[in-house]
DNA sequence: AGCTTGAGTATTTTT
DNA sequence: TACTCAAGCT
């Protein structure tokens, strides 16, 4: 059936028994390996709605359905399960949430809405009892260090006091008004029928516990795909372990040596002890189809000098000729680099080589901004995937936050942030009336807005009625009309709060049109949160899809991709390893592994770019003014540690000199009383949080 | 007194 | 874009 395997793909792809780990080195095949396992199932019997697929995002939960598609012929999407564990939970918990006593109606919180809220709770406290805690520290841990924080905890299923202790030694002093913000955002949350994205898996994990819908669950599935197994958290393998029935069999699939999610409490320890855990068969794929030699040699190199070395050692061979080596070019600075790039970019275009085989791949989403002018400049067309996300931008918060309020009139932090659109309402005016409307007081009443903001508040109201009326689930009701109806009032206090709204505008209609498509207003909004837009222009659709276009990318957001040339940029210690990671050697480690995935995404030409001087913001680090007050603060900046000698030896240089110094039906009834397995999931995690 | 608003400064990675 | 601080409004 699958000519074209190899012997160790497809001993995978045929894998019959037990369950399976594939240890899947760069670049080996593991997408085509994964979609033809899932085609020989299906042409074996196993019929696709009994398969569930977990994958890292959207994309690729659609690419493998796609190419399995292709491959066993039948139809496969919208009949398997696939999606990410976050997406799984909430198609799960629509089904069978009811049995646990959960409003089906929930709304999810994003990452920066949990943050908002665990911001808005500790104000809330410091408002109450202002005076009780004299000494407050003048800096005190950031919201979104918050939002980290209670979610390893509950993750990692590791007490509040530890997580402190061994990740964020410098919250320490906070642990009181932690304890304390997170019991008051654990009830607002519930208050509000709002669930953040670890409640996702927490009630997932609820459902397992409650004997009468696990059943249910644990008979649902004859085959569980889930790939990117190195990037999972204890708690997602404990839903894995929790989801497998005696008629289920798992196939994990992943690369110690590619784990670069720890940040996120994802564990290698997951793949490391799944054959232990499983009692899983392993199949390591070692032969590399995408890289030349050079390249492998160079990505080789950078694994090499890991001081952890992955707990299932591969060594990658190349199936493919030779090709140029890779290059290491010396910049002066940002700008430099940024002609340097796109000089290399152009070259290779003229040489045949589409923008869209070619990728430019960063560290943190800011360092591209230096070459995104320069590639508008010489009209370079380009997606960017990762960094500053549309859901991130403050317009389309505001947006979707009054588009919540249509949904659920009691979401506290939606009406947080929309009364702050009224002028002449800040902060605390907007905490009290939000607190109020959650409360269940019914949405604020112009008389108690500021005498400058009723008006204003008053078409607000009017706003939300009209939405509401027409996202009534009515016959023939599309969910673009209510967006439109909130949008006569919003358009004008976006154009009069932002100087150039144009583009933003344009966003909110990329927002409209996406809403039309969806089944209703509800599902558009929690699904828009779960998966949201990966790159900037994926709502818009197809204008520039057809275009030939550069891709511009975290590290983070390539994984898995693939492409020609790869230009990875910004190589000098500080940007990778990032500053703010090399605080223990785990961290460190893992940039590298940054590192080694950026280079195994190239398959022909690897190009690295080092600017060695860089420019100081303003006022960092208690920087001097240089002698002759050009303003231009600057410093030399060292080579990325991890372009070491072994790596050096294997790369070409260019530029300047180096300087050496330098759902089926849901028919279970909903019981009035939330079900003891949710309340026992809670009372684990409150004694975490003590 | 309490609150909003504007200026100035610093910014990892993502479900 | 988010946070802090200080000025100015009600």
């Amino acid at each position: 059936m699958f000519p074209e395997l190899t012997n160790d793909q497809r001993r995978a792809v045929t894998h019959d028994g037990g369950h399976l780990l594939i240890v899947a080195g760069a670049g080996t095949g593991k997408t085509t390996t994964l979609a033809a396992r899932l085609a020989h199932l299906v042409a074996a019997g196993t019929p696709p709605e009994r398969v569930c697929l977990l994958t890292f995002g959207r994309r690729a939960a659609g690419e493998l359905v796609r190419r399995a598609e292709q491959l066993c012929g039948d139809r496969v999407s919208g009949a398997c399960w696939a999606g990410t564990f976050h997406a799984i939970a909430n198609r799960l918990l629509r089904v069978h949430g009811g049995g646990l006593g959960l409003d089906p109606g929930f709304t999810v919180l994003d990452q920066a809405d949990a943050a908002d809220l665990l911001a808005l709770c500790r104000a809330e406290l410091d408002a109450h009892d202002g005076d009780a805690v004299g000494a407050r520290p003048t800096r005190r841990a950031r919201k979104e260090t918050m939002a980290s924080i209670y979610s390893r905890c509950v993750t990692t299923a590791t007490p509040l006091s530890v997580v402190l202790r061994d990740h964020f030694g410098w919250c320490a002093g906070e642990r009181d008004v932690l304890r304390a913000t997170f019991a008051a955002y654990r009830s607002r949350k519930r208050a509000a029928n709002v669930v953040d994205y670890d409640d996702l898996l927490l009630h997932w994990s609820a459902l397992l516990r409650a004997p009468e819908v696990a059943g249910a669950i644990r008979r649902r599935f004859d085959h569980v795909l889930v790939d990117e197994y190195q990037d999972t958290s204890p708690l997602q393998a404990d839903l894995l372990e929790g989801f497998v029935g005696d008629g289920t069999r798992v196939t994990a699939v992943g690369d110690d040596g590619q784990a670069i999610y720890g940040f996120r409490a994802a564990t290698i320890a997951n793949i490391v002890g799944f054959p232990a855990r499983f009692g899983a068969e392993v199949v390591v794929l070692e032969d590399n189809h995408r890289s030349t030699p050079e390249v492998l040699a160079t990505a080789n190199a950078v694994l090499a000098g890991a001081t952890t070395p992955g707990r299932f050692p591969k060594v990658l061979r190349s199936s493919r000729g030779s090709g140029p080596r890779p290059a290491l070019v010396a910049c002066a600075d940002e700008g430099h680099q940024s002609a340097e790039v796109c000089r290399a970019i152009l070259d290779r275009h003229d040489r045949g080589i589409r923008l869209r085989d070619q990728a430019v791949l960063v560290r943190t989403g800011h360092h591209s901004q230096l070459l995104e002018l320069e590639l508008v400049a010489r009209r370079i067309p380009f997606v960017k995937y990762g960094g500053l996300r549309f859901l991130e931008a403050a317009h389309v918060k505001d947006l979707m936050a009054v588009l919540r309020l249509v949904e659920n009139p009691r979401d506290e932090l939606a009406w947080f942030r929309v009364l702050q659109l009224l002028d002449g309402v800040g902060p605390a005016i907007a905490r009290r009336l939000a607190a109020a409307a959650a409360a269940g007081d019914g949405p604020p009443r112009p008389e108690h807005l500021p005498e400058v903001a009723a008006t204003a508040g008053a078409a607000l109201q009017e706003a939300l009625t009209d939405a509401r009326a027409l996202a009534a689930p009515a016959a023939g009701a599309r969910p673009s009309l209510p967006v439109e109806r909130v949008r006569v009032w919003l358009d004008p206090v976006v154009e009069r709060r932002y100087p150039a709204a144009g583009p933003r505008l344009g966003d909110l209609d990329a927002l409209t049109s996406a809403a039309a498509a969806a089944p209703d207003l509800g599902r558009f909004l929690v699904e828009l949160t779960i998966d949201p837009p990966a790159a900037t222009g994926d709502l818009a659709g197809p204008p520039h899809r057809d275009d030939d276009h550069l891709t511009l990318s975290t590290i983070h957001s390539a994984k898995g991709g693939e492409w020609r040339v790869v230009h990875v940029i910004a190589l000098v210690d500080g940007n990778l390893p990032s500053d703010l990671s090399t605080g223990d050697a785990d961290g460190i480690e893992e940039e590298r592994r940054l590192l080694y995935v950026a280079a195994t995404r190239a398959a022909d030409e690897l190009l690295l770019y080092a600017p060695l001087r860089q420019h100081h913001h303003r006022g960092t680090r208690g920087h001097r003014a240089g002698a002759g007050g050009t303003g231009d603060a600057h410093g030399y900046a060292a080579l990325s540690r991890f372009l070491d000698d072994t790596v050096l030896a294997t790369v070409e240089r260019r530029g300047m000199p180096l300087d050496p110094a330098t759902v089926g039906g849901a028919d279970v009834r909903m019981p009035s009383e939330p079900h003891p397995a949710l309340a026992e999931v809670d009372e684990l995690v409150a004694a975490l949080l003590d």
